[in-house]
RNA sequence: GGGAGCGUGCCGGAAUUGGUAGACGGACUCGACUCAAAAUCGAGCGCCUUCGGGCAUGUGGGUUCGAGUCCCACCGCUCCCACCA
């Protein structure tokens, strides 16, 4: 075989990626006034200036997508861009001096060629750069619009310090352990001025809208919900009486889901940050109070709230009255309340919620049961708190209501008494977005002493980065410290005043950025209403299941936020989520030392050996990473296959919401694969098939199928080809639809080729191009350039055809012929009480009495019921007949 | 502790939603071609079997003519949330 007749992916992708690029073939076309087109979007990637197999896997769906869409016939819009401010380029910075934007430029450029080289679909007209001044002008522009809505604000906040990255972090970006998501130091506790967004506003909407969102995976919205953490209870005050007995006239206000349980409280316990607890503390508990306060500051997060930890506190000398039973009770100050939820005090009532139990039995506190389990006199406390609901006692005029109608009749009792209030309390807080970082989006106020916080005017915006900066890694920002970008006059009154020196958290650029690929080159807005509601929602958002919680629900808050300032009209900004599983990689593990062992330092994958000592390895797959030295590299599977069998193979490996395990050896079998209708393709040009003028297309087929049915029917090998084409259409287009499931589609591909190569040369030349014409516009989302170039092979297009009207991407998704899947005989499963014993060919058309009369007279029936008649017998046509004896 | 999900050959995974379990691919075995290897093509490939068949979708029950699929209990794994009052 001569070189040019084998398939070579390196001869062909690079050209056909040019020449769709020359000819725009992936511009987004221009809307109809009221035409509903496409938004098929992938989550954007950080600039790190490495493309990861993560990264591939996404937008391959995400483009499989796009391109099914087009063939469909919608307009598609298909971005790309980048979530470029952010730490890395600031390390770089400090490490190697180099300046940030350009760092990230250059990073842009070269993950953008290795994005190229995978042939996606995307419109780079619309490519944005949050780090760019024509796009944070505009998220500045936005933070205006949050401040005017009262929905940004600045407050004193004890705050996630973390002291490796030198800055604030939201609650969302500390682990579970206490640590930073990015440097993973501990946590430090600070007290500053922070600036906030209200998303606390819109909790209810938040968890409500949930509900529409049916297009996204349970999982993410139960997460949301579970973020958000609405709980109903009530605020219930406790008069504040001193040692001595006398009211100061303050009260304390707790929370609590419980108020049925009011009657068992039996002390309150406050925050130890809780502002009345120096007012509130008597001269002789000063010293242990304030011992006691300082060693809770001085713990991180996770000391104080490991789950085995003992509870500890002091009383702090006050009293405070128990409003239902007037008893007083003495208050405390505890390290398992925590400041920032509900109102920073709980009130105590051991009996019935385990915490308070633990508590009360380290401090010998009284325990007083207040409700037993219904039907029943039976205590059913026994050393340990009885937190299900029941039936109240000891609870004065609510003995005898069940914990649920309890709930209300107290509460109402409170209210009309004025002790006390229904409340909804949630979990989710407001958002932090200071952060004491030079690579971010500058938060556009000034602050002058005389007019106060000042937001700078629109026409002024963008707030620009300075770009002589100094880094040094240490301390403050590194904008507080560059005196002339911080002196500025008031744009109110004039006079000197200082410019806000934080940036935003980087989610702010992320959350608005889907919005800007409508409109990317507006210069009056961030977008117009027209081109937004044009566009949006997201038809098919794709992306990583780790932003489940904090991307996702900030972006819809956004959505939100702008919505009700009248910017666009869409209550949700994304109607399908897709969250693509990881790419695990081989991940070689020495069990006595701990060590990770590069792949290519073991000789023999079968008999997997420690290089240096000869230990046995442990094998098994897990996420791709830089320390486990698991990692392929797209670049060099690209080099060595070719960009499609790289789509394929992600594609054909494992459902796409699945984690997927890269394997080699099954990457080279994808390869083969393509290799098999590269050569399908070769035979069928040598024997003078050719799709010009219209050759296999539906009409075509039409013509020759009446003209067929005169001379009598179809050949059998025509009959069983066009069974084949017309199956996979039928399967592949409903893989497509609905849940993706690529992995199916695919294997249909490989059903309908191996179907072809069997069949093929037997048919007649129509049929054979019918075939070959939706064999290669099926595989076109898939595997692009293979398909574009056995398009050209087979005269699809000739080389004087314009592409952007000829190319196998502009043709139309076929439709399956139902006439072309009927057959004479169908297979008939018979039964013997259940168990299938063989199976006859019956006529298609045939009745159900008819199937149960050749059933019976089988000679498998004859075999099996050795002479006797069936009892039952259950017909289903089309399957199968059981005959029960 | 609360929530979500999952258990199918040697492996990744299919299964028209209650109707022939194991599609498609990988690995493996045999054969053809070759001096040989690779590639390619063909065949086989759940387990047991006295070759009639029997047993098989984590385990044990149940519903049904029929269960991977529905119900109950249990076992195991994964993920998310969690001193949230």
């Amino acid at each position: 075989m001569s070189d040019s007749s084998r398939y070579q992916p390196q001869a062909i992708e690079a050209s056909w990626q040019r020449a769709w690029q020359q000819h725009g073939l992936h511009e987004t076309p221009a809307l109809e006034p009221g035409e509903q087109g496409f938004y098929a979007l992938s989550m954007f990637p950080y600039p790190s200036g490495n493309l990861h197999m993560g990264h591939v896997r996404n937008y391959v769906i995400t483009d499989v997508v796009a391109r099914v869409q087009r063939l469909r016939g919608r307009k598609v819009l298909h971005p790309m861009g980048w979530d470029a401010f952010g730490l890395p380029a600031e390390n770089a910075a400090i490490e190697r001096g180099v300046d940030p934007g350009a760092w990230t430029d250059q990073n842009i450029a070269s993950m953008r060629s290795q994005l190229d080289q995978l042939g996606l679909s995307i419109d780079w007209q619309r490519e944005v750069a949050t780090c760019h001044t024509d796009y944070y002008r505009w998220t500045q522009w936005l933070f205006l619009q949050f401040l005017e809505a009262g929905l940004a604000y600045q407050k004193d906040a004890t705050v996630n310090w973390d002291p490796i990255d030198q800055t604030v972090l939201a609650n969302e970006q500390v682990d579970s352990e206490g640590r930073s998501w990015r440097s993973g130091a501990l946590v430090e506790k600070r007290k500053l001025r922070q600036w906030f967004l209200k998303i606390t506003d819109y909790a209810q909407q938040l968890l409500d809208d949930l509900d529409q969102l049916d297009g996204w995976p349970e999982r993410v919205r139960t997460m949301q919900a579970n973020w958000i953490g609405r709980s109903t209870g009530a605020e219930l005050q406790f008069e504040v009486i001193t040692a001595e007995g006398q009211p100061t006239g303050e009260r304390i206000t707790v929370f609590t889901t419980r108020p049925d349980t009011i009657f068992g409280a039996t002390y309150v316990v406050l925050a130890p940050e809780h502002p009345l607890v120096a007012a509130l503390t008597a001269l002789e508990q000063q010293l242990s109070v304030q011992a006691f306060c300082d060693l809770v500051s001085r713990q991180s997060e996770q000391e104080r709230t490991a789950e085995d930890k003992p509870k500890r506190g002091v009383p702090i000398g006050s009293q405070v009255r128990n409003p239902a039973t007037g008893e007083l009770i003495p208050l405390w100050i505890a390290d398992y309340v925590l400041a920032d939820y509900g109102t920073g005090a709980v009130m105590g009532v051991p009996a019935h919620d385990q915490r308070d139990f633990l508590f009360a039995r380290q401090y010998e506190l009284p325990v007083r049961q207040v409700i037993i389990p219904e039907g029943s006199d039976e205590h059913a406390f026994e050393g340990g708190a009885w937190t299900e609901a029941g039936v109240l006692i000891h609870s004065g005029r609510f003995d005898g209501l069940p914990s649920g109608k309890a709930k209300v009749a107290i509460t109402a009792a409170a209210e009309a008494e004025g002790w006390g209030q229904e409340r909804v309390q949630f979990r989710l807080r407001d958002w932090l977005i200071s952060r004491q970082r030079y690579w971010g989006c500058p938060i556009p106020v000034i602050h002058c002493d005389s007019c106060g916080v000042v937001p700078v005017p629109s026409e002024q915006l963008p707030v620009e980065l300075p770009r002589d900066v100094a880094f040094s890694g240490k301390g403050a920002s590194p904008l507080a410290q560059l005196d002339s970008w911080v002196q500025v006059a008031c744009p109110c009154c004039g006079k000197p005043a200082r410019r806000e020196t934080d940036t935003m958290d980087t989610f702010m650029c992320s959350s608005w950025y889907f919005l800007r690929y409508s409109d990317p080159h507006n210069t009056q807005l961030p977008f117009s209403r027209s081109a937004v509601d044009a566009w949006l929602p997201v038809d098919q958002y794709v992306g990583g299941i780790e932003h489940a919680i904090l991307h996702l629900l900030y972006s819809r808050f956004f959505t939100k936020v702008l919505r009700d300032r009248q910017l666009l009209s869409c209550d949700e900004p994304f109607t399908r989520l897709l969250t693509q599983g990881m790419v695990q990689g081989v991940t070689y593990k020495n069990p006595n030392s701990g060590k990770y062992i590069p792949p290519g330092e073991v000789a023999d994958p079968t008999d997997p050996r420690d290089p240096i000592s000869g230990e046995r390895l442990e094998t098994f797959f897990e996420k791709m990473s830089k320390s486990k030295h698991n990692g392929v590299d797209p670049a060099s599977v690209i080099d060595r296959y070719g960009a499609d069998t790289a789509r394929m193979f992600i594609l054909f490996k494992a459902p796409p919401e699945k984690d997927l395990e890269w394997d080699d050896a099954d990457v080279e079998g994808q390869f083969r694969f393509l290799q098999r209708l590269w050569r399908l393709v070769e035979a069928a040009v040598e024997r003078g098939l050719n799709l010009a003028d219209g050759a296999g297309s539906p009409e075509a087929v039409g013509v020759a199928l009446a003209s067929a049915q005169q001379g009598g029917g179809l050949t059998q090998a025509d009959a069983a080809l066009r069974r084949a084409v017309h199956t996979a259409i039928a399967a592949i287009s409903e893989d497509l639809d609905g849940d993706y499931q690529f992995n199916t589609a695919v294997s249909e591909l490989m059903k309908l080729s191996n179907a072809m190569g069997s069949v093929l040369a037997e048919s007649s030349d129509v049929f054979a191009c019918e075939a070959l014409r939706n064999l290669v516009i099926l595989l076109a989302p898939f595997a692009p350039h293979l398909a574009e170039e056995l398009w050209l092979k087979l005269g699809g297009r000739t080389s004087a055809d314009a592409l952007h009207s000829s190319s196998v991407h502009r043709q139309r998704w076929p439709q399956s012929d139902a006439s072309a899947l009927v057959r004479d005989t169908v297979p008939l499963v018979i039964q013997i009480k259940g168990k299938v014993r063989g199976s006859l060919d019956v006529p298609a058309d045939a009745d159900k009495a008819t199937l149960e009369q050749l059933a019976l007279t089988s000679e498998i029936a004859a075999k099996w019921l050795e002479g006797k008649a069936p009892s039952r017998v259950i017909v289903v046509p089309g399957k199968l007949v059981n005959l029960v004896p």
